[in-house]
DNA sequence: TTTAGCACTCTCGATATTAGAGTGCTAATT
DNA sequence: AATTAGCACTCTAATATCGAGAGTGCTAAA
């Protein structure tokens, strides 16, 4: 990314704000008027020339004013935005809201999503954090009618699995009870994979029952993220951008296509810091008129999950960026701080 | 709703036929074409007068076909479509899927909501079973962090939540273990209200325990619905009269709100079998546009939920009754067949 | 009671026209 | 050498006009 001038910045940079303000392509004549460089239109259509010729703004057409491109904006995130914060009012409304929340982890969730969609005026996702590998912690056995009992799975680090199960004959809860306990001494601790090496010491109706757990562990670990919540999708499609229902299909398709947000989300959830997507990069054609900010949040390593927003590559990056990076901070102090 | 002539029915029928496969209105002259019913196309313009004058049919302006009223589309559905059902092939397939799943709630849910919105070509809701009262069956403590606990409470009938606790003072897990036997003994089989009122031999540090049982408890009682499951929102979109994204945004709000799908499909709770909703029917103003196929699904008095569709008011009822009876009787079957 | 025939209405698409916004270039100015 | 005023030029978006076509409602005949 080439240097350019001071003025040239100034420039670009009015450009893409007053872009993102208005919707509408911006003329010469607009940056004079709304804010007086002490320099005369003509010489702001030379730098805006120029900085078309770089690739940072086009035209939509002959006669009509500047546009960012995607090099533009992306300029404009990483060297003229300057890092915002969240108003300390805003801040301490969502932390007394997280703080007046109950202990669980779905609500948190819920919130997450509810609070970045109003801050950030766009559509949220948040998706749950997830463990690399799972640990048993506890096990319980509940009869239920028939031969059907309901299997509680509790792992290390709070994650609670339910699963109803058809045993090939049935079990009284004495019995039941007896089976967990063993089961709870043996495998306290390990992972899936151990488990699996350890059951030869199982009795042959045990099996059944750790034959589950174990695939319930592993399809715990196998999940790329653990389940999606969104909101604001409203916010979206009140963008002008929007308006034709053409430009909307494929936002429903992201939005309702679990595996394509799993994946952007899977992307950041090893690097770190709030990430910035803008117009899919090449890499999602699906995105090619959005863009995406992204956080990972929660201990790397551990556990850890994703969230962000998603609106018109026309964001306002700076709100969106900080309410981010805010609330993926906020839920990781407040994850670690019940789980540990 | 009066009597009409079989001739005029038949008009009728054929006209919101057309329509419906068609979204154009409907010319005498295409009725003619199409259908030859052995009368030319002036009579059918005198019969189709009267069907205006009775408001079944619409004029869009002079010179254009005719178009169903919602109640031309309620005389249609009442009346004249007649009741079908799923054919065998994609029943089979349907019970196929929800038996190759495992036995869990939550993915049968899901699939309802998938398979619901593939079959109606449609938007699909799918809320999860609510009990009108649910009763102590299980209480598991287990230690975490610091003073920091996981509560799990599993319901008569197998629902299970889960919810952290910070405790005033810490526990070890075998004080847990006994707090949760001597409450088991208490508990079992009593309802929140019950719990409450024997709440008067606990212990102090008992209480805070209790005290979150009977919320989580009075929680899941006051919910009107459990979660609510969509699916199929691309095939709303993709019908022409939500080309305009004036007409698109009211459908959101409606997908987005929880409460009112939750009204939406509360009413339909204490009632049985499937229900068509027009147009909102002066209820729901949200509505006015399309149509709603909802069943309830479970056993009355004990666990029900509700599912149905979503779509323009020019759909396929047909198919979208049959569609809506046939998953709600097999979700039925499946819940009664795992819980009992 | 039904139907042929016809005048009438209204929409929709195509075409033309115009006002206005904004550019790019050139020549003058600082 | 950089900036700016001035102007011709381009393109859009809004508006008006027009004709074809679809479909009706009515009347009079069958």
């Amino acid at each position: 990314m080439e240097e350019l001038t001071d003025r040239r910045q100034a420039v670009l940079g009015l450009v893409v704000r007053q872009y993102i303000a208005t919707a509408t392509p911006v003329g010469s004549k607009t940056i004079v008027e709304q804010y007086g460089l002490g320099i005369s239109s003509a010489t702001i259509r030379n730098e805006m020339a120029y900085l078309e010729e770089q690739g940072y703004l086009t035209h939509p057409h002959t006669s009509a004013g500047r546009v960012p491109t995607e090099n533009g904006y992306r300029y404009f995130v990483e060297r003229l935005m300057g890092e915002a914060e969240l108003p300390l009012a805003e801040q301490r409304t969502i932390r007394h809201q997280f703080h007046q929340a109950r202990l669980d982890l779905e609500q948190w969730m819920r919130l997450a999503a509810a609070v970045l969609a109003r801050t950030a005026h766009s559509t949220s996702l948040v998706a749950a954090p997830t463990v690399a590998q799972c640990r048993f912690k506890h096990l319980e056995l509940i009869a239920a009618h028939g031969s059907r009992l309901l299997l509680v799975l509790v792992l290390r680090g709070g994650m609670v699995k339910q699963q109803m199960l058809a045993l090939t004959c049935p079990m009284a809860q004495e019995e039941l009870n007896q089976v967990t306990n063993r089961l709870s001494d043996l495998f306290t601790g390990l992972s899936a994979d151990q488990i699996a090496a350890s059951s030869y010491l199982l009795m042959p109706l045990e099996e059944q029952i750790v034959n589950l757990v174990i695939e319930m562990m592993e399809e715990a670990e196998a999940r790329s993220s653990g389940e999606i919540y969104r909101d604001g999708l409203m916010n979206i499609f009140r963008q002008p951008e929007f308006s034709e229902i053409e430009n909307v299909r494929p936002i429903i398709r992201i939005l309702e296509e679990q595996s394509l947000l799993e994946a952007i989300l899977a992307e950041v959830l090893n690097s770190s810091g709030v990430q910035v997507i803008i117009g899919g990069e090449g890499r999602w054609d699906e995105l090619s008129e959005c863009s995406v900010v992204v956080a990972p949040y929660g201990e790397a390593g551990q556990a850890v999950g994703a969230l962000g927003v998603l609106g018109p590559m026309r964001m306002r990056y700076g709100r969106a960026i900080s309410a981010v990076r805010y609330v993926a901070d906020l839920l990781g102090d407040l994850i670690y701080d019940l789980y540990g």
